[in-house]
RNA sequence: GGGGGGUUACCCGAGCGGUCAAAGGGGCCAGACUGUAAAUCUGGUGGCACAGCCUUCACAGGUUCGAAUCCUGUACCCCCCA
């Protein structure tokens, strides 16, 4: 590794807003003095990673830029446990091959945001790879018995839970720290790792590492946490009606993850375009003054969107992205497009075969063609929505809920795009 | 063990013999406005063969021309006394 560091990170973290915590005044400094070991730990308890993880992977991405290495840790050993922080209630364990699979796909994503390769690169590890062979006696022993329980109480995420009188607290979860603690010492002393970043809720967790540290082996570790993004309303960003954003473009389509980025709300892009994108502060300032001039323009979350799109899923993914946004919000009717490429903007949209023989009979009403294709959990919730003005043909609004299809309503070959409101789309594909 | 209260649509919650598919609020869906926003306003929100019919008010029975509403039993929840 070579000597050098970027001095400005700190400050530009800072600047960022993503320093929320710090465990030490001279943390600043100490940084600039030459390259740190950094780590960040995900939980394995699903099979892609999502929005919310986001935070921490790219500020482990900021000090790898900045010279630092980091340490992508998946807890496939804490996993199995659950964090009891900022949670209100009891998690359900997962099974060994659950995890092993998760392990596998979320090495995979992290390839697009860290640089794994050289010998100096990122590295991920799996805490169980050292938790798996600790028993359980050596453990208590070795690791508990450096955690005063009055110490552990006091900590917020025990404290809020134990407070809870409809939710308790096992043994189980309540050793979690234990086992983060002792993380950080196994990746300091084999990995050199000096500095632990995190969410805000894992302050206990952290300090708790860095107390262990100094008690094991007399070691100085650090801890830096980020402010957990939430939006105006106070619910916690990344989520949308229909769940988490994920990374995977299996579970969010390129599509709907630039969507996502696109609608974040006006006081929340700012805060935005400094968590998730690398852009210098110059643009984002430029951005936050056209947002005040303009803010119908949505110049801000065009670039946020068209940023964390490309980190994500690549040129072509972003590509993908917005030809099949513009496609879709032009307002226009669809037409003129050949299957092909219908069904390549709609990749994601949810799509129901139907017999050729009842288009063309005229067997098909518009009603039923609703609730086949998914949009519609009823008939009498489709008679409504058109009713409403709320249905649409290949973009074009229905109001007679009489109506039947005809080959005539196809937009391509074989498809006909139906819409729900503004935004829901399903394709009807006839064979 | 004794006494009292409760269980209503996705959630909260009114109804306490007919006019109840069931007030009100939240959520959700749609429309208007707009920027594919926010806020606001409007409409909708059990099902269907939709001016009508069918199935709902914890569950099972009963009384009644008629029950979410009354009675009996069952399950679960809460409070008070022991």
């Amino acid at each position: 590794m070579s000597g050098k560091v970027d001095p400005q990170l700190f400050d530009d973290l800072t600047w960022r807003g993503l320093i929320h915590q710090t465990t030490d005044e001279n943390l600043p400094k100490w940084l600039t003095e030459g390259p740190r070991v950094v780590y960040a730990g995900f939980d394995p308890t699903a099979h892609s990673l999502h929005v919310g993880h986001l935070v921490a992977l790219l500020t482990l991405r900021r000090f790898q830029k900045a010279g630092h290495r980091p340490i992508a840790l998946i807890g496939g050993a804490t996993g199995m446990i659950g964090d009891p922080s900022g949670r209100s209630d009891e998690r359900n364990l997962l099974s060994t091959e659950e995890l092993e699979s998760n392990v596998q796909s979320i090495h995979q994503q992290m390839q697009s945001v860290l640089k794994f390769d050289d010998s100096q690169g990122a590295m991920l590890l799996n805490n169980f790879d050292w938790m798996k062979g600790y028993g359980y006696l050596t453990f208590l022993r070795d690791i508990g018995k450096n955690f005063p329980v009055n110490v552990m109480l006091s900590k917020d995420s025990v404290k809020s839970r134990l407070e809870r009188t409809d939710s308790g607290l096992s043994y189980t979860e309540f050793s979690y720290m234990l086992l983060q603690a002792y993380d950080f010492v196994y990746l300091n002393k084999y990995h050199d790792c000096t500095l632990q970043i995190g969410g805000s809720d894992q302050w206990g967790n952290i300090t708790a590492g860095i107390d262990l540290g100094r008690r094991m082996h007399g070691a100085t570790l650090f801890g830096i946490t980020s402010p957990l993004l939430t939006k105006k309303d106070g619910t916690k960003m990344g989520k949308t009606a229909d769940g988490a954003v994920w990374l995977s473009p299996e579970k969010t389509s390129p599509y709907a993850f630039y969507q996502f980025w696109l609608n974040v709300g006006d006081e929340e892009v700012g805060t935005c375009l400094r968590y998730f994108t690398d852009l210098p502060k110059e643009t984002i300032e430029e951005l936050d003054q056209s947002r005040s001039e303009d803010a119908g323009r949505r110049e801000s979350q065009k670039k946020l969107a068209e940023e964390v799109t490309r980190l994500i899923h690549g040129e072509a993914g972003l590509t993908k992205a917005i030809n099949a946004t513009e496609t879709l919000f032009q307002g226009g009717p669809i037409e003129n497009l050949t299957d092909k490429d219908l069904l390549e903007i709609f990749h994601d949209v949810p799509r129901a075969q139907i017999e050729r023989g009842q288009l063309n009979q005229g067997e098909l009403t518009i009603i039923d063609a609703f609730v086949v294709a998914g949009l519609c959990s009823s008939k009498g919730e489709a008679r409504r929505l058109i009713d409403q003005g709320g249905a649409r043909i290949n973009n074009e609004v229905v109001s007679d809920s009489q109506k039947n299809l005809s080959p005539d309503d196809l937009a391509s070959e074989s498809v006909i795009v139906l819409k729900k409101g503004k935004k829901k789309f399903a394709l009807l594909r006839c064979e």
